[in-house]
DNA sequence: AGCAACATGTAAGTCGTTACATGATTTC
DNA sequence: GAAATCATGTAACGACTTACATGTTGCT
């Protein structure tokens, strides 16, 4: 039994291998704009995987105070998460903490739901941004276009990231205009 | 201190007194699309937010085997939850399953990357047309256009779903061409 | 010499899910 | 009279966060 964040550990070894501190910059610090873990979990989560025979690890010279490990992918770690990929979904359960603010909107004030909204917009903006210049770097690869390449995984989740934002923001003029219009 | 789940349960009190049993069917079995939560997460968090003085609870008759709960916000729920609404945001940590698999497209053949995507497309057609029916539903009353009423923000949510589900499946179609139109 | 980055682990606590438990009222 | 719905609670477990703990290497 593999967890999601197994999956995702499984992912980004497949693209490379890796220390558990390589991972936690990914998922931690980076651009982990889809999936997220702290480095508390990762370690563990690495051990797990070792136990089900879905990664070892080989120990290399590092700056750690314990033995540095090299984690790769093994044949039976790629078989399951090939398998995870096409197989049955999980009930992805929104949990959406602007949208709960919106549900509540109509109890404050017109100036307070302006505040509430020009917050909303400038954080969708600037991920927005983020993810656009990312993406310009990915277009300029060769990789990118190639589906077999992971540069071309990622480049279609920046895609679909951009697009979020922008539907996201196209919302925002939507929603200021029905506040505004209104003689409230 | 409020958590998130309890800003949840305080913005539906703030529409109209519940039962816990009436909070759970709208989180957990209605339309919850951007929060959810088990009974038995309700139940101890209505407690805690009655040890706050957030909400307070006459008994009703009812069906249940112990004594039913009619639960009502209080002043000072209604401010801590109208201070939460204009206050700093949450980091919200995305964590998408579905694009944790996009991002591992690149190792599979395009038979099976072609089935993973038509799997997002469908689920995101469901989840649109769900959608639409009920922006109509809340169209055809009136108090969807005054910003005061519930009914406002629901539309609003409600939209912003709409406009999420329509960026993804037009992210499906940009996905597929660059798909298909790879000789691979 | 001092600081940032490297590097891995454990412990305590919160949030959330699944399962256990119980029994009255309404509907067919 | 059987089944669905109403109705509230606890227990065990898994997922995730925050805090504790430690020490080396490389840069300035």
């Amino acid at each position: 039994m593999v967890s999601v964040l197994g999956y995702a550990l499984l992912g980004l070894l497949a693209r490379a291998p890796s220390t558990g501190y390589d991972l936690t910059r990914v998922l931690d610090r980076d651009l982990s704009y889809f999936w997220s873990a702290r480095h508390s979990q990762i370690y563990p989560e690495l051990a797990r995987l070792e136990r089900g025979d879905h990664v070892r690890h080989t120990v290399i010279s590092g700056a750690g105070p314990r033995p540095t490990k090299r984690y790769e992918i093994t044949a039976r770690g790629r078989d399951a998460l090939t398998a995870w990929l096409v197989g049955e979904p999980e009930e992805s359960i929104e949990r959406n903490p602007t949208m709960l603010r919106i549900s509540s909107l109509w109890l404050i004030d017109r100036a307070a739901a302006r505040q509430l909204l020009d917050g909303v917009r400038r954080r969708s903006t600037d991920r927005l941004s983020l993810y656009r210049r990312f993406a310009a770097e990915f277009d300029a690869e060769p990789g990118s276009a190639d589906p077999s390449q992971p540069a071309f995984a990622t480049r279609a989740t920046l895609e679909a990231g951009i697009r979020s934002q922008e539907a996201r923001l196209a919302w925002c003029d939507w929603l200021q205009e029905r506040l505004e219009g209104s003689g409230r």
